[in-house]
DNA sequence: GTCATCATGTAAGCCGTTACATGATTGC
DNA sequence: GCAATCATGTAACGGCTTACATGATGAC
């Protein structure tokens, strides 16, 4: 989950671990902030695996400095001290991550990998990721989700009708189905317009795609 | 959290802990089902707080055998059984536990604290305990649980507005924020019922009721 | 008697948190 | 220089899950 968002945000650009965390809520919908002792050492087990490896600052590739200079001299001589040595990098300085091919498909298989980590937060972020799937892949992901919250709703409705429940907890479970059945009112929104785009297919359909069936 | 949920459901009768696990999810709202490795071992550390004790099934106090007979010859036997020795009980039959009033005062203690467990989970739990309230603690849980999600929904409505997002990011929080408002309108509507309860009291104001702001 | 189900428990481990420790940058 | 903030990391701990082990009950 935790190396799937990391994964995703690196697709876009390099960064570091301080970074990483701001837009793993802004970006990613994710609710709660991810403490730096659990994102660091996600961060070295994947430099560990070779998902990412660890570039100098400013580098070229991505993550533009923002204009000619940032303003800041004696940051450009940081930046610059950094790039003169990229293994002997001053103990607590930025570190700055880049995603390496071997990353892509760890990514690739991360995002497509139906099982693990069947909660709703592990769909809003695969869904927010969701151009780097196919079309196929898209919609049976929605698919998998209008299911499991089918099924949800059902066990709500029959525990707020069956039951014998006082007032408050009433209130909580009828909020609860009302939430739910607009959860699947949205999703079935977003696959019957995945459907219509499936047959009737516009441009930008399968770029940075994941293959959809082939195991 | 978890003490919370089992000692609310005890208020209402004894229950073993098979049953307790069963109910807490259709009773309470719960999202997930507690494993058994959770359930046990929060039972066991109940009891050695003195919180709860075993007694022998089919006690007299509640949790009537629902009729003369359950229709079970052997059942019968085993519960006599049962009652003969509590303390002898036989290896793995059930352990059926009872509230004491040590375990309404934490009852009432795990209720009332405001600070631990700020998620939403844990307002569920304690809005379906509503009428373990007074009015006034109800009101106040509301009002926070109202400034939590309107600070909520302020972060992702930004989030949405502001941020370069590509479309299925964009569709994730819009959704997120929508979903919010709704329960901020739900929030809204209780608490104006409860602030009308509060100024033409009716009959069942604060029975069964926490003190309101005496520490 | 045997199988499904009910019922209680233990052990290993994952995932994440808080609290702590440390170093680098920058504005004043 | 000094404080605030940015930035990286470690250690201790807690909650919860899965997998396993065991026993009791009831239907057939």
């Amino acid at each position: 989950m935790l190396d799937l968002a990391i994964l995703g945000l690196l697709q876009e650009g390099d960064l570091h671990g301080y970074e990483i965390r701001r837009r793993l809520r802004q970006s990613l919908g994710l609710v709660s902030n991810v403490s730096f002792g659990t994102l660091y050492p996600a961060l070295a087990r994947l430099e560990a695996a070779g998902a990412v490896r660890s570039v100098a600052p400013l580098a070229p590739t991505s993550e533009a400095p923002s204009g000619p200079a940032t303003g800041s001299l004696s940051g450009e001589l940081a930046a610059l001290r950094a790039r003169r040595s990229t293994l002997a990098r001053p103990k607590r300085s930025k570190k700055v991550y880049r995603l390496t091919d071997e990353g892509r498909v760890l990514f690739t298989e991360l995002l497509a990998d139906t099982g693990a980590g069947d909660d709703a937060r592990a769909f809003s972020l695969r869904l927010s990721l969701g151009r780097h799937l196919t079309v196929e892949a898209r919609t049976r992901l929605l698919e998998r989700q209008h299911d499991r919250v089918a099924l949800r709703l059902a066990e709500v409705t029959d525990a707020a009708s069956s039951a014998e429940l006082d007032s408050y907890a009433r209130c909580v479970v009828e909020h609860q189905a009302d939430t739910l059945s607009n959860d699947l009112a949205w999703l079935e929104r977003l696959i019957a317009a995945e459907r219509a785009s499936q047959h009737q297919p516009t441009t930008t359909s399968g770029r940075h795609a994941v293959a959809p069936a082939n195991s």
